[in-house]
RNA sequence: GCGGACGUGGCGAAAUUGGUAGACGCACGGGACUUAAAAUCCCUCGCCCUUUGGGUAUGCGGGUUCAAGUCCCGCCGUCCGCACCA
């Protein structure tokens, strides 16, 4: 009788069987068409969580599918394994960085083969190791020696109490989130990369990628920020002159300020003569930089009392303003001012009672004197200009920049958001920066025999800053052009320098360079990669310069490394919290003899383990003790609403989990985890395996069964084409809906043969199941390894349809007729049916649409 | 503020080019089997009504059409990205 399928067996015994075969190595030399499936590579926080296998089970499922279909399949893993929380540990847990990374790897690796995942592990490789950061150093002088990295001073937010340079993210409220310190803005010579080289090539390129989200493309497309326009001078009162870009030129008789921002050299400049600018700079940099403060700040202007002449009238003159609102990274760190149709300007100019000129109207509205409360940025005609009235906004914007040019005070030009990629990183966990300096020879480049530079693991993290800095013997070396006293570099790369070409390594990893580049070319671009919104502009658009840059030196030829994108949803649950109020006292900032009570309340967070849900509320179990529901986030430590992957694979097995995270939510889309939904998951597995333990028993079935060999075919295809699209829900409602005809239809030889078939297609998705029922029912060799079932095209048409028939596009019957069934007949049948009949009560049909094998519509 | 996405039963969701709204799953309810339970199987399941039938229904209000979840216009709401970008 029916036997149980026993996953914990089974899952082992195949994934040894798999991995003594290496039946998911991937063969360079395959004359197969090949197919590169990536999922992002994980960071080794410690263990996995259910983020990770939702992503890899879909990119599992894919790859598997793709091996059925013929292909040579590349999936392999690895470690992103450079990185702060390594750092973190080693303070708070007095570890070493490399020994707790080394170890999370070995824990979350175990827990991946427990999933069963169809990975190449023989090109498994971490970031941390020599020999791959080695030779992503090589890479790194080869970029140098290409113009393409450079060295600069630059600012940077610096924790004085643990001596490091802080990430934007990692400082709240003006200071520093571990040690609480008071952030400084210190100026460090960092290398960036010439990522802005590459501005319009990456801003193009996205055009290709037909295989993108769009959402992803407009994301990176804005943070590259492309605006054309015109940069020219003005000169002013003082001898000098300013330049200004701006992406309305049109616009250039409605000037009535040039504002300079306040680390403009013009203000640093009159700071040192006149203390009330030093005053005024002074202020605009106390302002917070977090999105609400920025919405409320006040616009400040501070008249340096200096003129600056209008382009088109010598005798014009505008005043010249430090201005808060005016960013001296963005275009020249100087702009002109039109009230009228700028809103920032408007407010500004209100304020500071400066003229609002109308310059584009609407309609034959051309009176110069602005009145209505704010300006207008819409589309009209150019007035009050002299010789651009009566144009539209972009002949006149050509207009002016064609006298510009010609009168050579101006050119177009194109100004990018994008800013080039500081990778310098004042932290020991990293890639060390590969140069030497040398006071006699400056900054060097560590000789190729001399590579890789071996980030040194006696250190220790009881002193803060970075250990490399004050390592007794490494950081000393013999400058390589001079042998004289010289200083390694002791910063390390920017992580996100490891995960730009991680995915070129795994496509070739010869021991004596980076890549060899025929490989890679076989390999690369990756078909499908999947992953995690977050990563949509940083991560993507780095691996998408590296790629291009490494291209444009003439190592690789590939443009674009991912061909084809998904960005999965997360996975979230609900969270369980007791909320306390805390109030504090203290004097008031304002008035130090007011004490202000302020109140904060800090919720303390429950695991879903220690929960019991009862009547709708949540109780703490075994208790009475109440806790509060919160949100459905996303799983986090923070809010302890994590489920760990192992426990639950250990419950149910590697397929429930694996079916679990593909079924009823669009992998786009968010995915609630739940008790319910595994337990689903589960008795599914066994559904499954019951038809195909059953298979013994009607062995010798005879006879076919049309409408079940119909449904098998239309499924092998729903499935093949859902898998291709990754619409992983749709492939598992498909599969019930198989399953359920299945378990209906009476015993036939068509019955067992869909039976046998059922393996097949849930293999990608439960592969210990299949390899279970395959190697039981008889099959010489792995499921992994057979071929996905051919589609009869005959069959995956149905010879009957079931139309609809409506009267005034109200539904009143529905008909079985033959398929092809031709419109006179269908309108025939219509009319004659009994419902129909009784509404036209007698009534002659005003009209009758008729769409073959769909539907009949009597208008009445 | 700018840009984008989304809004369908108690819940997660399906629904080719506009053509039978709610496939499939979860939950709930009823039943069978069982001494009992688990497991399994069967049935009901958007809402409303005068229930072999009818009305109504895809955030709200309009429109186009024989026909609208799908297209157009205007609102409302939720989420995401960017943000003093010149």
């Amino acid at each position: 009788m029916a036997s149980r399928f026993n996953a914990l067996k089974s899952d082992a015994a195949w994934q040894q069987v798999w991995d003594e075969r290496r039946t998911f190595a991937a063969r360079d030399d395959s004359d197969k068409p090949r197919t590169y499936v990536l999922e992002m590579f994980p960071y080794p926080s410690g263990r996995i969580h259910m983020g990770h296998v939702r992503n890899y089970t879909m990119g599992d499922v894919l790859a598997r599918y793709r091996r059925m279909t013929g292909h040579e399949v590349l999936h392999p893993m690895g470690w992103d394994a450079f990185g702060m929380p390594a750092e973190n540990a080693a303070m708070e847990k007095g570890v070493h960085p490399g020994g707790w990374t080394r170890d999370n790897i070995a824990t979350m690796k175990a827990q991946l083969k427990r999933l069963g995942f169809a990975l190449d592990w023989t090109r498994e490789l971490a970031t941390c190791e020599p020999d791959y950061y080695g030779h992503e150093q090589a890479l790194f002088l080869e970029l140098f020696r290409h113009g393409l990295v450079y060295r600069k001073e630059s600012s940077v937010n610096w924790d004085p109490v643990d001596m490091t340079v802080l990430a934007n993210e990692q400082v709240i409220d003006g200071r520093g989130w571990r040690s609480g310190a008071l952030v400084e803005r210190r100026k460090l010579s960092q290398w960036f990369l010439k990522i802005t080289d590459f501005a319009d090539e990456l801003l193009s390129g996205l055009d290709a990628l037909e295989h993108w989200p769009d959402k992803v493309k407009l994301m990176q497309e804005n943070w590259i920020g492309k605006s054309q326009g015109l940069q020219f001078g003005w000169s002013l009162s003082d001898g000098g002159n300013v330049e200004v870009f701006t992406t309305r030129p049109d616009t250039i008789f409605g000037a009535s300020f040039v504002a300079v921002a306040a680390d403009h050299p013009i203000a640093a400049k009159l700071a040192e003569s006149d203390p009330a600018v030093a005053d005024f700079i002074a202020l605009c940099k106390q302002g917070g930089t977090t999105a609400a403060e920025l919405e409320t700040q006040e616009k400040l202007g501070f008249d340096t009392g200096i003129t600056a002449t209008h382009p088109f009238d010598p005798a014009w003159q505008i005043p010249v303003y430090i201005a808060n609102f005016v960013l001296m990274e963005y275009g020249t760190g100087a702009v002109f001012g039109v009230p009228a149709h700028d809103q920032r300007d408007f407010e500004f100019a209100s304020k500071y009672r400066l003229p609002i000129r109308r310059v584009v109207s609407e309609g034959d509205d051309t009176d110069p004197d602005f009145t209505a409360g704010e300006a207008y940025s819409g589309p009209g005609t150019i007035c009050n200009s002299h010789f651009l009235d009566g144009m539209d906004i972009e002949d006149a914007k050509r207009a002016v920049i064609q006298r510009a040019e010609d009168g050579g005070w101006g050119k177009g030009s194109t100004v990018f958001r994008l800013r080039d990629w500081g990778v310098s990183r004042q932290r020991y966990w990293g890639t060390p920066i590969p140069i030497i300096h040398c006071d006699a020879c400056g900054a060097v480049p560590v000789p190729a025999d001399q590579l890789p530079v071996v980030l040194p693991e006696d250190v220790s993290f009881d002193v803060p800053g970075n250990p490399l800095d004050r390592h007794p013997t490494w950081k000393h070396v013999p400058c390589p052009t001079c042998a004289g006293n010289a200083r390694r570099e002791t910063d390390t790369l920017d992580t996100f320098v490891d995960s730009s070409w991680y995915f070129i390594r795994f496509a070739s990893q010869p021991s004596d360079k980076a890549f060899d580049r025929a490989v890679a070319e076989k390999w690369l671009p990756v078909a499908q990669y999947i992953g995690g919104v977050e990563h949509a502009i940083l991560h993507l658009l780095y691996a998408r310069f590296w790629t291009r840059a490494l291209k444009h030196i003439g190592m690789l030829d590939i443009a674009e490394p991912f061909a084809g994108l998904f960005t999965q949803g997360m996975v979230t649950h609900e969270t369980y919290y007791r909320a306390k109020v805390i109030r504090t006292e203290r004097p008031s900032t304002a008035d130090p003899e007011t004490i202000v009570t302020e109140s904060s309340s800090i919720q303390t967070w429950f695991s879903p383990t220690e929960i019991e849900r009862r009547d709708g509320k949540a109780f703490l179990i075994g208790t009475d003790d109440e806790v509060k529901v919160g949100r459905i986030e996303k799983m986090s430590k923070s809010k302890k609403n994590t489920v760990d992957p192992t426990h639950i694979v250990d419950q149910y097995g590697a397929d429930a989990v694996r079916w679990f995270v593909l079924s009823d939510s669009p992998p786009e889309r968010d995915l609630e985890w739940s008790e319910s939904g595994i337990e689903g998951s589960w008795r599914f597995v066994q559904r499954v395996w019951r038809l195909f333990d059953g298979l013994t028993e009607t062995a010798g079935a005879e006879g076919g069964d049309k409408a079940l060999d119909r449904k098998l075919h239309q499924t092998i295809a729903g499935i093949a084409a859902d898998i291709e699209g990754l619409a992983f829900n749709k492939a598992v409602a498909k599969l019930y809906e198989l399953v359920n005809a299945l378990e209906r239809a009476a015993p036939s030889a068509s019955r067992n043969a869909a039976i046998r078939t059922l393996m097949l297609l849930v293999a990608p998705m439960a592969p210990h199941l299949a390899e279970e029922a395959w190697a039981i029912a008889g099959n010489a060799g792995l499921i992994a390894d057979a071929a996905w079932p051919e589609v009869d095209p005959a069959l995956l048409v149905d010879d009957e349809v079931t139309i609809a028939i409506q009267v005034n596009g109200k539904l009143r019957d529905t008909q079985t007729v033959a398929k092809g069934t031709a419109r006179e007949a269908l309108e025939t049948i219509a009319l004659a049916n009994a419902n129909v009949q009784r509404i036209l009560d007698g009534a002659a049909p005003r009209k009758v649409i008729v769409v073959p094998d769909r539907l009949v519509n009597i208008v009445a």
